[in-house]
DNA sequence: AATTGACGCAACCGCGACCGC
DNA sequence: AGCGGTCGCGGTTGCGTCAAT
């Protein structure tokens, strides 16, 4: 029964996220909140479902979330809370501020599974058995995926100097604060995505970032917010609507690529 | 230098729970 | 009380990167 159907209707826009599109999305947020993720994305003007603009929101864009490898304490906690819980990630991110539960699902399996995993031989911390143990690999460090919005990649010395995921993130509760303050939360500090590298340096995000969007006056933003579109859906014209946001994208020339059809 | 294969992470998918009418 | 819509969660997949060969 309800369920809603998902983006792929209608050309809904899926994959990597752009600059642009976290721009919009954060901007959205930050003046009308998200009181319904469904209706979200087209008062914000984004051609992607409600449950990607959730989902991006929570993973990424949201200015508490802590950003880095995790501390042998966060790993601590997480191995702790999984034997009382089990795979309920959402209530261990519950418990470990700045971290989300598609983050602390993604370390379980990729190190700490393997690390517990008893048909591995014991390690010293944060080994993981190089990956369950095919090619003996010291876990690669330095950045990934250059397409990928580095939201998440912290592309930072911090992850590749890790020879474990363990690091001193921990240290920094403080890293939250400041992702409220100003310092990018893991805002990608080199943007690539599936655009040029001169887009990429087109919409650069660093660490100013936060405290720019958050000051920013909204008529500030490269992508123009109408406030009727913003407050009420029922001003939305299905498509209407859609083609003036999709005008603005083609001017930032990224959807060119995205949308050879139009 | 090119190829291969494993790794890590972002994002998608589908389901159940919850809520309002 | 039943129905329909939305939200949130957990599992899974896709794909870029990089070490090993």
């Amino acid at each position: 029964m309800g369920r809603a159907p998902c983006c792929e209707k209608m050309g809904l826009k899926k994959g990597p996220w752009t600059p642009e599109e976290d721009k919009i999305l954060v901007a959205h947020i930050q003046s009308f909140g998200h009181n319904n993720w469904r209706a979200l994305p087209k008062q914000a003007g984004l051609l992607r479902c409600g449950k990607s603009c959730r989902l991006r929101w929570i993973n990424y864009l949201r200015p508490d979330i802590k950003r880095g490898n995790f501390s042998k304490e966060e790993e601590d906690v997480i191995i702790s809370l999984h034997e009382q819980l089990g795979n309920r990630w959402s209530a261990i991110a519950a418990r470990l501020p700045g971290r989300t539960d598609n983050e602390i699902k993604n370390v379980w399996h990729t190190h700490l599974k393997k690390r517990l995993d008893p048909t591995n031989k014991p390690e010293q911390h944060g080994a993981q058995a190089a990956g369950a143990g095919k090619k003996h690999r010291p876990k690669r460090g330095g950045a990934k995926k250059a397409t990928v919005p580095a939201t998440a990649a912290p592309v930072s010395p911090e992850r590749s100097a890790a020879s474990s995921s363990v690091t001193e993130s921990s240290s920094s509760m403080t890293e939250q604060e400041q992702g409220n303050t100003g310092s990018s939360p893991g805002f990608p500090k080199e943007e690539s995505f599936t655009s040029s590298a001169s887009d990429a340096e087109e919409f650069q995000f660093d660490d100013t970032f936060w405290s720019e969007t958050l000051s920013m006056p909204l008529e500030s933003f490269d992508v123009p917010m109408e406030p009727s579109d913003a407050l009420g859906a029922s001003s939305v014209g299905a498509d209407g609507d859609l083609d003036y946001w999709l005008r603005v994208f083609m001017e930032s020339g990224d959807v060119h690529q995205e949308l050879p059809q139009l």
